[in-house]
DNA sequence: GCCGATAATGAAAACGATTGTCAATCCTCC
DNA sequence: GGAGGATTGACAATCGTTTTCATTATCGGC
């Protein structure tokens, strides 16, 4: 991929941001820094990068699909403010351990597996604005 | 809820089926069926049986949402077929254990989690078609 | 068994996130 | 400094889902 102002801004934009974020999010961000980018092209450098697996993907309860640049490259999982998406990254292998006996258990191949943990961070307890 | 042709369809069409389905294919199943349910009107049963907790509720990655009638009550997890929906209900109390200390040493309150394990169940490995 | 209040239905329109279209623009390499 | 091909972005289209609202059906009271 060529570089391009639009796809450094995007990525810069996301170094930025601890929090999973959606790209309409990103949009908005990018205006108000005065680095306008089309939402459609935020979509693509979103989806690109989530394809080369540089920017984790998770879908929100009411269906949008919210992006983070996570700093591990091991597959890990995730702790989410529900209120803020301030995120904590987390490793469990006795969690996947788990998965894959179960999957065995059934008869089941190919085996692959979500796991996200949602609560209220310290900063959103103290301050429920 | 008054009882109605409509809302005992969707619940028979959702005792029928073991995979995990859309609207939009219990629809169409109602059709075929010759029970004819309005879209909108299978959509509303679904939020409101959600809402009770008698079926599960599932987003597949492309969207859509995927509902299912489960035999427990109690908390517990899903083994999927990627292919045909066919599903195995999974409890892992060591599941929940480790979710709830990962979340307390990072200070997060009001916890909940998602865990769903997808696979090729033995029927759809034999066959795939 | 009938009636009326009111909840349920469903066709069509609205919605919202995302994706496709396509002409204009921008990189990159020569 | 082009030429050529990738990238951009305004706009339209898509698709699952929800809202609207006039019509229909249910059920408690008579």
């Amino acid at each position: 991929m060529r570089a391009t102002r639009q796809g450094d801004a995007v990525s810069a934009a996301l170094a930025e941001v601890d929090a999973f974020t959606s790209a309409q999010d990103l949009h908005a961000r990018l205006r108000d820094m005065g680095q306008a980018v089309g939402l459609t092209t935020v979509y693509r450098h979103l989806q690109v990068l989530a394809d080369r697996g540089e920017v984790d993907v998770l879908r929100r309860d009411d269906g949008e699909t919210l992006y983070r640049r996570c700093t591990t490259d091991n597959h890990h999982h995730h702790l989410v403010c529900r209120h803020c998406g301030r995120t904590v990254e987390v490793e469990g292998p006795e969690i996947e351990a788990w998965t894959d006996r179960v999957a065995a258990a059934a008869g089941f191949t190919d085996v692959a597996h979500t796991l996200e943990i949602y609560g209220t961070c310290t900063d959103c307890a103290a301050d429920p604005g």
